[in-house]
DNA sequence: GTCTATACCAAGATAGAC
DNA sequence: GTCTATCTTGGTATAGAC
């Protein structure tokens, strides 16, 4: 009548979070139809049995990964630390060198990039809880600002929150996921104050 | 004395437009690691003793397909018809316009775009022929013009011309790349428009 | 629930006839 | 130069012992 069945959920869970982090950088470095189940267990350290008890095939396998990156891979995490006094051309720097700087701290967001975009096209869905969760929370978020903000002037806060996130977006993917930004070079910090000039005039 | 060896040579060149041609789906269906060389065997009509008479292995064969690719499915393509009277901003609606007109017509763009980002890690060299004969070339164009048109009183057409590039590529990808155009939805004319009046004003 | 061992199949690449 | 047939490897997924 006391038997100690939760500790065996909670084996199984520990499994299921080594299969996953070994997941990570198999999927990451070597894309979908690239990874071997066979890397993915000797860095888990599990059996490959174990595995496919924890998930159904390799395609399960690949979402629940994915889907978990998506909630802690986030390019755009800042922290908005209110101080009212910080004038909107300070706030868009400090926003937009936060951005830069997680993509600089953590390489594995473009991998991640990579594969989001790679794999779009077999599996949308990814693609999609992406756009929700990144994508459009950023969005939001600087749309937001820029219309509590009217002494601003900004004709279309939509528009200009896009221009901004898009322009920023572009330039990581030439710089760093494409690795070719000595082929169109430009300073980081003329790109990031002509675009905030661009905005805030 | 009077052999027909040129004859031989052009059939040998047939066979490699053949297989290039069967490549392609493949590849920009598959992804590389995901392609098949038996299905681009099928595809090209050739046996696949062929194939690599023709290239060493998949990996070449990949390059080769991309390379030419890079010249060919222009994302920026658009006729430059000079006509002089044009404002600005009619010329930069057109150009943007023709862009998307570009993606819409010819949807393996799109998976062109997905494969050179996605494989960008594995092949470096790829993703930069990417961005020289594409990126690189219309955004010196449109530095360029913007600089021709001083009357636009443009602070940095350089960075100007970035963000330009930056918002039509991020709304692209968004929209067409990751299929999420519902998730953050916006029209295309309002975008189109909004963001000349950020630039032209 | 987890392991070892293995079934089963498909992939890339080649040998040898023509 | 091109084909058919085949070699070899390595993949996903599972069976059966513990």
């Amino acid at each position: 009548m006391n038997k100690a069945k939760p500790v065996e959920r909670e084996l199984s869970s520990k499994k299921t979070a080594l299969i996953l982090e070994g997941a990570m950088q198999e999927f990451l470095e070597h894309g979908y139809a690239g990874a071997r189940i066979d890397r993915i267990v000797e860095a888990a350290g599990v059996s490959k049995a174990t595995v496919y008890r924890h998930f159904p095939d390799k395609e399960a396998l690949f979402t629940a990964l994915i889907q978990q990156m998506s909630c802690r891979k986030n390019i755009f995490e800042f922290q908005s630390q209110q101080s009212f006094e910080e004038s909107p051309s300070v706030f868009l720097k400090r926003y937009a060198s936060a951005m830069l700087e997680n993509v600089a701290e953590d390489p594995q967001i473009l991998t991640f990039l990579r594969i989001i975009i790679g794999e779009s096209g077999r599996f949308p869905e990814l693609a999609r809880a992406f756009v929700v969760n990144l994508e459009k929370v950023s969005l939001d978020f600087l749309t937001q600002y820029l219309t509590k903000h009217p002494q601003l002037q900004i004709a279309d806060p939509e528009v200009t929150a896009r221009a901004f996130i898009g322009t920023l977006i572009h330039f990581v993917m030439i710089r760093d996921v494409l690795q070719s930004g000595d082929l169109v070079p430009i300073e980081r910090d003329r790109l990031l104050d002509g675009l905030i000039d661009l905005i805030v005039r």
